[in-house]
DNA sequence: AACTATTTATAAGA
DNA sequence: TTCTTATAAATAGTT
């Protein structure tokens, strides 16, 4: 319809194609508007132009519309629906708040609070999960002060031959062979490492204590 | 356009109207068809007939189109309103997502797991809390067992009483005095509720033993 | 953006 | 419904 027939495939030229863009868009509307109205129908006409912008009609309401035509399909209802972005978020802190209230209970019942709904059979599952962490907890520690004691240990024998190497060094002059005082002397010395690594391993072993082995 | 020209409202009669929506329904899909294939648009058209039918066009896929629109529309609400709402929900979301695993971590430390990355100073914290903890759940337990023991005890007694008064009366005719080896009788025949009651009360107090009270 | 020759859509009738 | 056809409306190309 016009000075000449044209072929229904994509103008080329851009401004052209604009042009007649704007028309037909225009044309599309109206008929829309005018078929709502003649034949009290519900038309929703949603157009992106190339250029991204938005023209609609709606005969309604875009969402309600939308939501009708969700429902008719009977398919994803609530991915597609009009206020998606926020209500996804929406559900998602829903979510994230009710996992947050769970671990939370269960954590304070970890902690020995809020024991008040629960019953004996629980209680009893709980005690034996305490006492397993427990076991690990105080396993951990052991191993980490182990550690420790070793190294410390290591250390101090180097440190003590070391001493013995000066020592002789010292007195090679006058003789070779170190006496027991001698070498008590250097232990004394050396007292300052030495002592870090006992007193650990005091505390590692609290003696007659309600709560036993390693606190 | 046709035979005579017609005023843009509801068509009265109703056959006119049903075959004047057929007609104009066609016009408009083949437009809007039309305007996304020469305009190169994104074009969707949702039509309901007065009778409910569902009628639609859609250049690419109807789900994408609406969705298109929403983050289309979702965009022109936040220039409108700059501290977005959805910018506010993901902000909540990230918060709950932080708490919510700081709280993990915290609670697989309390299970006895994940005890790497922490120190000896740590570890007797977390120590010293699941001995409270288990104090806790040992105490409560104990609480509700007591109280069932007492309820069994008290119901016990009940009917014990009530064997009394029954053993009296059925002596009555006889005597009214009960004897000392009457009593022992009626005690016999009511071992099955005390015996629970009992056999609870010895559970209760495991001395002596690593893991004690309840298992 | 207006104009207008033509095409297209469609109202009414069959 | 569908076909036909006269006519209204839309619009392609032009200014």
């Amino acid at each position: 319809m016009g000075r000449g027939k044209i072929a229904i495939k994509r103008i080329d030229d851009s401004t052209n194609r604009q042009v007649t863009f704007s028309k037909r868009r225009n044309g599309l509307l109206k008929k829309a508007k005018e078929l709502a109205i003649l034949c009290d129908a519900e038309v929703q006409v949603i157009i992106f132009s190339s250029t991204n912008k938005l023209y609609e009609y709606s005969s309604s309401s875009m969402t309600s519309g939308i939501q009708r035509y969700n429902r008719c399909k009977e398919e994803n209802d609530q991915v597609v629906n009009s206020t998606s972005d926020v209500k996804l978020w929406q559900m998602e802190v829903a979510i994230l708040k009710q996992r947050l209230q769970n671990l939370h209970e269960a954590h304070r019942q970890l902690m020995g609070e809020e024991l008040c709904g629960l019953g004996v059979e629980e209680l009893h599952k709980l005690e034996n999960q305490l006492e397993i962490s427990l076991q690990g907890v105080r396993k951990k520690k052991e191993e980490i002060l182990t550690n420790e004691i070793e190294e410390l240990s290591t250390k101090g024998n180097l440190i003590h031959q070391q001493n013995i190497e000066l020592y002789r060094k010292l007195h090679e002059p006058r003789a070779y062979a170190a006496t027991w005082d001698d070498n008590n002397g250097l232990a004394a010395c050396n007292s300052g490492g030495i002592q870090a690594h006992n007193t650990t391993n005091q505390n590692l072993y609290q003696p007659g204590q309600r709560t036993h082995v390693y606190r």
